[in-house]
DNA sequence: CCTCCATCGGCACGTGTCGTGCCGATCGAG
DNA sequence: CTCGATCGGCACGACACGTGCCGATGGAGG
């Protein structure tokens, strides 16, 4: 009888995950606008006060709800290719940004923390941070096994990789597809890179690599 | 008598460059919050009515105010040096991106374009691309002149330079400076620079480039 | 098993903005 | 001077905010 969940009347504090998933459907059906707590205790049959007793502001229940779902997506893979690797990442974070429940939860939080200080350090510490750090692990990684060069500033690299694919989701018309991926690993390989297959202007000085086979 | 801003009563198509004006102050004064229609017409002394005349929505605007001050943030010297014009000019346009008129009006269209595609589409055409194409066209003079190699795609570089700084802006509680910008410049360079000073691993084959003089 | 109290859903309030409609005053062109 | 467009002012209904109060519901402690 837990899990019947045609009339379940109410609980205490399993509500709580139940709102959350409320939010997320909400946000995946009507997309940014119409996200509202109203529109979330209307959809939930809920009083307003079950939600501002559990979160004080819209935007907190959204970063709640973006937790439930955005957390699964910071693994990056380790081949021992980098570059194959932060290229499958980019590509699978993209796409969830770009997708129904992510993706207008997400704007709403970072519309709304435009207007908040306090909410942008929350989503910044919360999320991006995260991301940023997950992306840092995984070329420090590289820069160890001798992928990357030893003297890298890597912490503004991982910075400009993440930061680089938001900017194009949040200000751009471009979608992030495989061709601004690629742009965007080249010239980090560019820089960081130690194999010599897109440096095409400085050649090894000797017979030090004959360029793989 | 066409000067004299004690009492000219009203106007006809003149009132719009005044209520632009009064836009800016607000968002100078009171910051993002306090940015609405309402807000604008009770500073003016205007009726709602004449605002919606000129402006569908605060975001339209927001936008032609934007466009009032932001203009003269475009244009790169051209010293010949690349790294330092492009530092300067990142320097410069940061600044403006977090003082007041400009800071909040910026926010608030960003933060509108999130729940709305076309303002997005308008923003990303009016503003974002004009500066990815002013960097563009600086960095693909330095290509010219040798400074930079000639097989990059410079432009993914100028989407990947404007959009680390604006990523920072608005999604960060770190400040865009001069240590943010020496690291950007520094990946940049490091990618596509023919100067050998930032790329130890690299070393020049022969006596093709005793490094400049 | 029953009591008690925190939590619940429901309703209402006052505030603020939105976008629109209507009014009479004001202006500027003809 | 006339007349029509534009003006400021006011009001409206709709919506979301955050809060307060109500009676019921239901789980924990006795």
């Amino acid at each position: 009888m837990t899990d019947t969940p045609a009339t379940p009347r109410r609980r205490g504090a399993a509500r709580t995950e139940e709102l959350l998933r409320v939010t997320l459907d909400l946000a995946a059906e009507v997309g940014y606008a119409g996200l509202s707590i109203e529109a979330v205790a209307r959809r939930a049959g809920v009083g307003k006060h079950t939600i501002y007793r559990r979160w004080p502001s819209m935007a907190a229940l959204l970063l709640d709800a973006l937790s439930l779902v955005w957390a699964s997506n910071l693994d990056y893979r380790d081949t021992g290719d980098v570059h194959a690797d932060l290229r499958e990442q980019f590509l699978r974070s993209s796409h969830a940004l770009a997708s129904p429940p992510i993706g207008p939860i997400y704007r709403a939080v970072i519309a709304e923390a435009q207007a908040d200080p306090t909410l942008r350090a929350t989503l910044h510490e919360r999320f991006l941070i995260t991301v940023e750090q997950s992306t840092l692990d995984r070329i420090t990684r590289a820069q160890h096994t001798g992928e990357l060069v030893a003297e890298a500033n890597l912490e503004f690299a991982a910075e400009v990789l993440c930061g680089t694919l938001y900017y194009r989701h949040l200000l751009s018309t471009r979608p992030i597809d495989e061709n601004a991926i690629d742009g965007l690993l080249d010239m980090f390989m560019a820089a960081y890179g130690t194999s010599t297959r897109t440096r095409v202007l400085c050649p090894p000085p000797g017979p030090q690599r004959p360029d793989a086979m």
